[in-house]
DNA sequence: TCTTGCATACTAATTAATTAGTATGCGGCC
DNA sequence: GGCCGCATACTAATTAATTAGTATGCAAGA
């Protein structure tokens, strides 16, 4: 049988993203926000959040008339476990050759690289 | 309705590896190479390796009894739209939040990113 | 030649993912 | 009070993804 996907699908992640923005949310929030981008159903909003919900990304809470959503986790957590499991699915754990292809496809320039490099390993001196 | 992954699935993604690594492999090839790893069926194996037929990831022909089976496009191109896919999707496209995720979650360390910044900007002087 | 092994083609079953319609209830406004 | 708008719950349809069984054929060895 067909596991369900670990990390979030694209649908699934486009919601997030925008209850993770609002950071509390009914599904008409959402829905509003989706309609700006593309023709979509109220129904099928709360379908998937009913699923975000179940699969533990959304929390419920009965507040007003609608329901309010919130994340259950911080979107740093989320997208971080995401960047793991692509790291591992695609390049088998190695980061190299991903910034390999980020630098080669001109995602990143050097600059933006020696930059954060730079940043990141001299903290002002200390700690 | 669903819409067909634009990019490779999980499994899809592995039998493309191993037949990347071999260069060109028949269904048993890659079985055998799947069994190493997990249980899994010759006639699974097949009906995988039809659908990446299908979606133009690998060729056939029929060379002896078997049919031999090679990739359609390089493992660079096709990560490289993996890459850029995920990057989209989970970033919006920007890669730099990208490298704080790799650093802050310790896939790189500060030293190879540099290293890899002064590898290339600084090709020997020259392009 | 008959059996055996391996290969392919076809069939099939199950669950996830995506999208949305229908039923129904509740709180206001006319 | 009854209708309207909005909300949820339930139902449903379709295709992808995953996994594998069955049917069938061919070639080689006993």
């Amino acid at each position: 049988m067909r596991p369900r996907s670990i990390t979030l699908t694209g649908n699934e992640l486009e919601i997030m993203k925008i209850v993770w923005r609002l950071e509390r949310a009914t599904v008409r929030d959402v829905y509003e926000e989706l309609l700006k981008e593309r023709k979509i159903a109220y129904t099928t909003v709360m379908t998937m959040m009913k699923v975000l919900e179940q699969k533990g990304h959304l929390k419920r809470s009965a507040e007003d008339k609608a329901h309010v959503y919130q994340p259950s986790e911080s979107r740093l957590k989320v997208v971080g476990s995401m960047v793991t499991e692509f790291l591992n699915r695609v390049f088998d754990g190695s980061a190299a050759p991903l910034l390999a292809h980020l630098v080669d496809q001109k995602h990143i320039t050097r600059e933006e690289l020696a930059q954060i490099a730079k940043v990141r390993s001299e903290p002002t001196g200390k700690k």
